[in-house]
DNA sequence: CTCGTAGTACGAGGGTTATCGTACGAGTCG
DNA sequence: CGACTCGTACGATAACCCTCGTACTACGAG
């Protein structure tokens, strides 16, 4: 799904474009869904920790590259981060004006519950 | 996994138990997982309309009886709610004193989200 | 141009999930 | 007891998902 990628997408930094769901587009089941796997959530925390864009490569996942990339498409489909080429890079920023918008004071509930549980579990498994 | 069902469960109206999570065993991402299911995010949001307990032959489901039971046994089991048999029926609520405890907020700002997308939506799929 | 780095595409394996149908168990009511 | 309702258990199917390895493309540096 999605080959070609025309419709509405990022042409920043460099050439290449990457599929982003609209705003309107995003579905709170996709986003549950997205945030229901421990690695993906551990991304998404790392993600809105760190102020500006961070790599892909920057992350240290307990995973393959080619499955960190599936994770960060499933991230990027659902419509939780946004995703830029740059250079060789491949930067990463929470969509939070988009999120926020759609589901009101549910990012910082959802961050401070994961903060909460590692406090409580550690942050092992 | 939990045949015989020891363990902490409930006895409350009728003989049968039912194997429930402590509080402490309940986890985001499976909760996160529970609710990525737009079947079980009906279920969840109708729960949370009304006030007391509903049986599971209350929600108008678009699926078969045993769907149903393995879709309340999702709930049940990552601990979204709390199920006790009375007489026949099984009755259902939503295990709000534990979840805020965990997750302060999350539970309304889920909510508000459903509402809110449906109303964007429309109650269709 | 050549090499190295960042990430992708594709395909496959193994596990989990959603769905159903049918047969069954537990209570309730007559 | 017998019939009815509510829900379960079991088995089957098809779809999906996480994971990986290998081969590949896109850039940037020397």
């Amino acid at each position: 799904m999605g080959r070609k990628g025309s419709a509405v997408t990022d042409t920043a930094a460099t050439g290449r474009a990457l599929p982003h769901p609209e705003r309107d587009e995003i579905r709170l089941e996709t986003v549950l869904h997205a945030l229901a796997d421990p690695i993906r959530l551990r991304i998404f925390r790392e993600l809105s920790a760190g102020e500006g864009e961070l790599s892909c490569s920057q992350f240290d996942l307990p995973v393959t590259k080619s499955t960190t990339t599936h994770h960060f498409r499933v991230l990027r489909e659902s419509g939780v981060i946004r995703q830029v080429y740059r250079g060789t890079a491949k930067m990463n920023v929470l969509r939070r004006d988009d999120l926020d918008d759609l589901f009101p004071g549910l990012l910082d509930r959802l961050l401070a519950a994961t903060e909460l549980q590692i406090r409580r579990l550690g942050g092992g498994a």
